[in-house]
DNA sequence: TTGAAAGCGGTACCAT
DNA sequence: ATGGTACCGCTTTCAA
């Protein structure tokens, strides 16, 4: 691995010389760019970010805190990050929270230690002093913190649509998940499903999921049944309890949506190749992680950003858990 | 932030002392452990891990090379991978190559620049020079290569595998779906379903995926069943693709496993949700990150590893969409 | 326009 | 048992 110094050496030149040409600042003849290009070119010499980032006092490292990658939904998000990062020269350095807070704290204490340049966090502690220091700035992903910069959509719009979409397809017995108690981005949802429902008078049970993961889902879906047997209408708290509970409905043999609609969260990839594909509510998921990225990026440069709370849209996505014209 | 030299002065010691207790190694009075301990917590002090990575010419960060995050199969890996790092304090630098081999390029130059510890990569290109060189330890996921470490599971016998439950299960005209040309993996298992095939003389179709997309997948799906219309049983190349294929099926009003089975590959999380939930052919996907993380660390430590090169079991799920005993 | 040298925050060798 | 210091590879004054 070639240094600075050897470069300078190859080119006959100062380590300061070889810096400016590697930055472009600074004065430098155009003979001697050329001379040190042609030697960093005969020894394939690149710069080391490490030692870079131990004087700049910050690397190109963006921290990105998820919940669970292995959650459909992260992924996106992740995704969204890396391809803006990239574009900036910045990389990911990932870290799984599984929502418990020793392990948060584990990873912002190594991002920290490693220089970040900056955190993309989806966090359910956003009051944590960790994340208000001014050592490196942070934006909170699919988490709206009031006053500080975060990207997320609006759940509770879309609970409301999701509501309003299963009124609409005349359910009258409707049984609306509730996801985990703790994270915020769930109660929204369901507060503004429940809302409509009660606005509207409509009946309408509750039952809680203990988690996102899949197999709580499979639990949840067959407890719903157990439970509320007359139900018409489930309004899941995301994409995967919504597969679950429409697995459990076609296992039961009620006809979807003839007998029963089906309302998701989030629209993960795979709830269009559900058969029937699932109806659900969208969140721009790769965009946000864009978005979150480009905010972030703006905050490491100290430009200042034009908005720091940017709120995306939720949309209805019509599949055919939910009724059409023909059935009402 | 407080460096080592703060502490130093705070303590009343050198910062050789303080590195000492830091690294636990040396000699050091009982008394002075304590002091320095005591200005390190005062000052709450943590290392900075960039100037250590400097020094030593190695972080504690991992390259983690993947294709695409968004696939559900790669989660996993990536999780297995973290969990497994983590015990020992190794973090993870993630790269999407998108089975491009200019970004997989890019990031290996970046995990290079970063002085990473160690790559694991899921690489279509194991021949690269940037995979022989002694300056960091390589380990292949997802991928054999021939002498250099790698973790990866027996497609061939998966493919075998999942002919052979087909053929059990009585069909007697199977479409075959090859997977993109290009990934070894699939041609793997692809070549192991087809030869079994061929040497029970059963009459089969073979079509091609463009890629492991979902919507390549909902594609595929439509052009099986218009070219093949007499299909009765599915062999897809993974479990994105086997729902595209449930999905149509059902959708042409197609009893599934009655009138025709079909048979995953990988068992991504979701697999179970489908209804009927997928039959396909296991890879412990998880596992096997947790293997090649643990490989690799085996590699950085120098420690000398039992086994180089790892084959995971693969295995058949029994699950709703190939026929039981009762059917047949 | 260029070079010398002082850091950045640690580690490890050599003295003492 | 402890301290001084060179060094890891780069950036950035400051002088020349």
């Amino acid at each position: 691995m070639a240094t600075i110094k050897d470069v300078a050496g190859a080119a006959g030149v100062s380590v300061a010389t070889v810096s400016r040409v590697l930055n472009d600042n600074g004065y430098v003849h155009e003979d001697t760019r050329t001379k040190v290009m042609l030697a960093m070119e005969k020894l394939n010499y690149y710069p080391n970010e490490v030692a870079r980032s131990l004087y700049k006092r910050e690397s190109r490292l963006v921290g990105l805190l998820l919940p669970d990658i292995t959650n459909p939904f992260f992924p996106q998000l992740a995704r969204g990050a890396e391809d803006e990062l990239q574009r900036e020269g910045y990389r990911l350095m990932i870290g799984n929270s599984d929502e418990e807070l020793e392990k948060e704290l584990d990873y912002l204490q190594t991002f920290k230690q490693n220089q970040v340049a900056g955190i993309l966090a989806a966090t359910n502690y956003p009051d944590l002093p960790e994340y208000s220091g001014s050592l490196y700035p942070v934006v909170f992903l699919d988490r709206a913190k009031e006053g500080a910069p975060s990207v997320f959509s609006d759940g509770r719009a879309g609970g409301k649509r999701a509501a309003e979409e299963m009124l609409r397809g005349k359910s009258t017995s409707i049984t609306l998940v509730k996801g985990p108690g703790r994270l915020p981005t769930a109660q929204e949802r369901f507060n503004g499903a429940r809302d409509v429902l009660q606005k509207a008078g409509a009946q309408f049970n509750v039952i809680s999921a203990a988690s996102f993961s899949i197999k709580d889902a499979a639990i949840l879906a067959k407890e719903l049944f157990a439970a509320f047997p007359e139900t018409d209408g489930v309004i899941a708290s995301n994409d995967i309890a919504a597969a679950a509970v429409l697995h459990e409905a076609l296992r039961l043999g009620k006809k979807v949506p003839k007998e029963i609609q089906i309302i998701g969260y989030d629209d993960i990839p795979q709830s269009s190749l559900l058969f029937p594909s699932l109806s659900t509510i969208r969140q721009p998921a790769y965009e946000m992680g864009k978005r979150a990225a480009g905010l972030l990026l703006q905050l490491i440069k100290k430009e200042p950003p034009k908005e720091t709370s940017i709120q995306m849209p939720v949309t209805y996505m019509e599949r055919q858990t939910t009724r059409k014209d023909e059935y009402k």
